[in-house]
DNA sequence: CTCAATTTGTTCGTATGTATG
DNA sequence: ACATACATACGAACAAATTGA
């Protein structure tokens, strides 16, 4: 069995132990759940493995900088996640791996982006007929008429992952209101022959859990989500789909190939050109 | 003026009243700040805009069901940060929206990364010559024998932004350590006339900080970031470059054209090509 | 101007959670 | 396990400022 060095053999973060209190303050979250998180982490990423021993209490003591007591509460958190597991003289063991879901990728063109969304599995919709307009920033296009607002939860056995916001231009929405409502927008869309899509573009940030996304997704208010806008523009410009989409973090992951449409790459040629330019 | 109507007679969340205590109990974050984060959000959406009156206290106490003193206290920190302004006998208002950053761009292709990356300043940085390998999955390319770490962090205004961690092959490094210490070793790699990059994939997620992380963002122990997975692979498919990035989650976003090197999409052909398939 | 309604500000007591030594 | 200190949260009562009738 490994026994592990301290970590701050390792990474020597010796010196910023003076700054640890400032760094705790930081944060709202109790220190235990703070520490409970570094640990958690710890584990995910293989830095402690399965069966290993952790380091000591004595040692997470002074590694962390806070009470025996506070680190035996943050050990009973990952202990309640199946994550560790604690024996009287002889140590804190690594009993399991968080699940890390990260099995949703992001789609980056068009094409991938419809047919990963045509076999999502949409559990719940809610329509408002009489929406107020979606926000628009300059640049995403001009405003409909009027549209119409649909929410949808996304599951993956029975575990929301996503909320989907979408405002749909109402002059698209009216042409089949029921297959609107009950499928995915965007595919449906995608299949209008009169309709041509002009701009479409995503903006992915992180953001937080608003009351009715914490509810739906089953997180703390607060909470950080992958937020990504997605807007549809036609021939004539207007944003005829504009779409906010809180997913959970934990399932998330965007995955892009930088040379895409490129190939093989070497050195100099391009890069003095456009140093020059 | 204008006085907004309740929040909840818009979004109607009165059903889920009942179980708000769940939804607080979900994070250990105080309730108070759970509080002051939605509302916050609201200003920095501008569901409540620069000069109104927000929602009574009595009207906030039933929608989020806690307590009057409780409310205060989310009041209090968005006092802190300039968002709201109270007077006694009139109201709330809100008095400034909070700095949304969102100016980093992440960018999507090789070209520009080099490019963007080349104008970064770095103002910090940390070697160790002799370290461990990376972590690497399957499909990211085979280990070089000998790796050297570089941290740096970068700057904005002597604000952090982000905190770099490069795994880079030692063969590469030893070309000229001096220049791949102090500068951006992405840049000066693609200056390789005798180095072609075959893959270049870079995943992103939202990851927490770790103790180093957040001394050197100045954030919060277990406090949401962006995190960046950047490698590149040579001819002989050796990852020569494995980068971890962490972003401060107010500074990043990220954004793609989906039709990038498609132009104008109209629908069916092509999707009735890919449903026969 | 006064009065009443509205709205934020303050204080008390109590209970529980967090963190230390 | 215990004693101590401080933060969080509740409910209730009361005080002070503002507004409009």
């Amino acid at each position: 069995m490994l026994i592990l060095l301290a970590y701050s053999a390792y990474l020597s973060y010796i010196p910023m132990m003076r700054k640890i209190a400032a760094m705790y303050d930081r944060s709202r979250v109790p220190i235990y759940a703070q520490v409970a998180s570094v640990m958690r982490q710890r584990i995910e990423s293989g830095f402690w493995s399965v069966g290993d021993k952790i380091s000591t209490l004595e040692e997470l003591e002074k590694e962390f900088g806070v009470a025996r007591v506070t680190i035996r509460q943050g050990i009973e958190m990952l202990r309640e996640e199946g994550l560790l597991e604690a024996q009287q003289g002889r140590g804190t063991f690594v009993s399991g791996r968080p699940k890390h879901d990260r099995w949703l990728n992001i789609a980056t063109d068009f094409e991938t982006m419809v047919s990963s969304i045509r076999e999502n599995v949409v559990r719940r919709a809610h329509v408002e007929e009489n929406s107020s307009p979606p926000e628009i920033g300059q640049g995403e296009g001009k405003l409909a008429d009027n549209y119409v607002f649909i929410r949808s939860v996304q599951y993956n056995k029975s575990e929301p992952f996503s909320v989907v916001n979408v405002h749909l231009a109402r002059h698209i929405y009216e042409r089949d209101p029921e297959r609107f409502t009950h499928s995915a927008a965007i595919a449906m869309i995608s299949e209008l022959e009169d309709v041509t899509i002009t701009h479409a573009h995503q903006t992915l940030t992180i953001g937080v859990a608003d009351p009715e996304t914490a509810e739906l997704l089953k997180l703390g208010l607060g909470e950080p989500t992958a937020d990504c806008r997605l807007i549809l523009a036609d021939q004539n410009d207007v944003a005829i789909y504009v779409a906010n989409i809180h997913y959970h973090k934990s399932c998330f992951a965007l995955r892009m190939d930088l040379l895409q449409n490129a190939g093989p790459r070497t050195g100099r040629p391009i890069l003095l050109q456009k140093k020059s330019a």
